[in-house]
DNA sequence: CAAAAAAGTAACTAAATGGTTACATTTATT
DNA sequence: AATAAATGTAACCATTTAGTTACTTTTTTG
């Protein structure tokens, strides 16, 4: 019962770090306002997690798990390319719909030179839908579905990148652009566009 | 005379302003750094700028004049409507390869929601390039270059976009794909695969 | 139940940092 | 040269904030 209610409290003093580490970054973000929204006493934080460093590298690494999950959720068979290139997309627009915390807290991290990235060992991130990908793309080549020119590096690039960048810059773009980017119905629209110049490129 | 020296002492305030906020976000930038960094005592910045929100803001000006510049320099005839597009593209990776401070001050910016772009009265910032993109593609359309159902904001997004992220994210981009992004060769060649992909978009 | 261990509280400390001020020096102008 | 204004210096102040500690309460377990 006691480990129990220990297990609550970290829980509770997690859920409020990554709300704040997302909203704030690690600079901005401030212990107290942590402790205070977790409703938790600010030794906890230190019992549990030693620093504040600690604690944000712990967020950083749920974060993270949370995406390995949906990689490893990714569909394995490749019988059409096409189709499979294109769930890919929305399949990755929806997780960032859905996480816009992780997106946040990443670009922080670059922000900051990746550094808790790099030195946390977690140097296979990406790397099941890196191999995703480029399997897809050697079967769609193979299959004839896709041109033999077509370029591995730049299509990865393009798929890790597009996405995530559309949610990366919500804000500016939605400013500039006068509209509201995180619509639902925009969403789609923008995840069918990624897919159709891609694929396009790559059957073309 | 003294006009003069106290000119180059602002000057040099900014430079290392610039550099420190960008470095490190408004949240994460010193006066006590900059002011040092600047070989210049720190009562200066708070005569010349009021104080860290005004230095901060007089940075950002500075730097959005610097991509007006390069807006109102880009070309006005639409007669090739796929030149204009590369061309525009190339241009864009280009100024952000000199400019990498701007990005990663936009970047903070957008993390920060935006608040100090939103209420400096810079509100039709990137509407030089919106018109430019809107008649080209209107421009490619009228001569049958461009199909006609093309998405002109999809487009219009993408290029806002994609040049930009590709800087935004060099760090985690650079470790997850084991490569150099900063390379010229590379920056080169993602931009003619960017260009590759919109241009097949636009004349499918 | 009693002792020990875990969980929680609140007040405190030390360092960092934005901003100020009293004072000194340099420069421009007459 | 004399005076006033602009520039510059360094010490100082108030606040914020990460991290600590002495102490109390709750829970577990022999």
């Amino acid at each position: 019962m006691k480990q129990k209610k220990s297990e609550l409290t970290k829980q509770r003093i997690l859920e409020a770090a990554e709300a704040e580490f997302s909203e704030k970054g690690v600079f901005g973000a401030r212990i107290d306002s942590i402790a205070a929204s977790a409703g938790v006493n600010k030794r906890m934080i230190y019992e549990y997690f030693l620093n504040k460093e600690g604690l944000y590298k712990t967020v950083l690494i749920n974060v993270y798990n949370r995406i390995s999950l949906w990689e490893s959720s990714l569909a394995g068979d490749t019988d059409d390319p096409v189709k499979v290139i294109r769930d890919l997309v929305h399949s990755y627009f929806e997780f960032l719909t859905k996480n816009q915390s992780f997106v946040r807290i990443l670009l922080w991290e670059n922000l900051n030179g990746a550094v808790v990235l790099k030195d946390s060992g977690q140097s296979d991130l990406k790397a099941v839908v890196l191999q995703l990908i480029s399997r897809v793309i050697a079967d769609g080549k193979a299959r004839g579905v896709f041109r033999a020119d077509a370029d591995e590096y730049q299509v990865t690039m393009s798929l890790l990148n597009f996405a995530f960048s559309y949610f990366a810059n919500v804000h500016t773009l939605s400013y500039v652009l006068s509209s509201d980017l995180l619509d639902e119905a925009k969403i789609n629209e923008r995840a069918g566009f990624i897919s159709d110049i891609l694929i396009k490129y790559l059957t073309a």
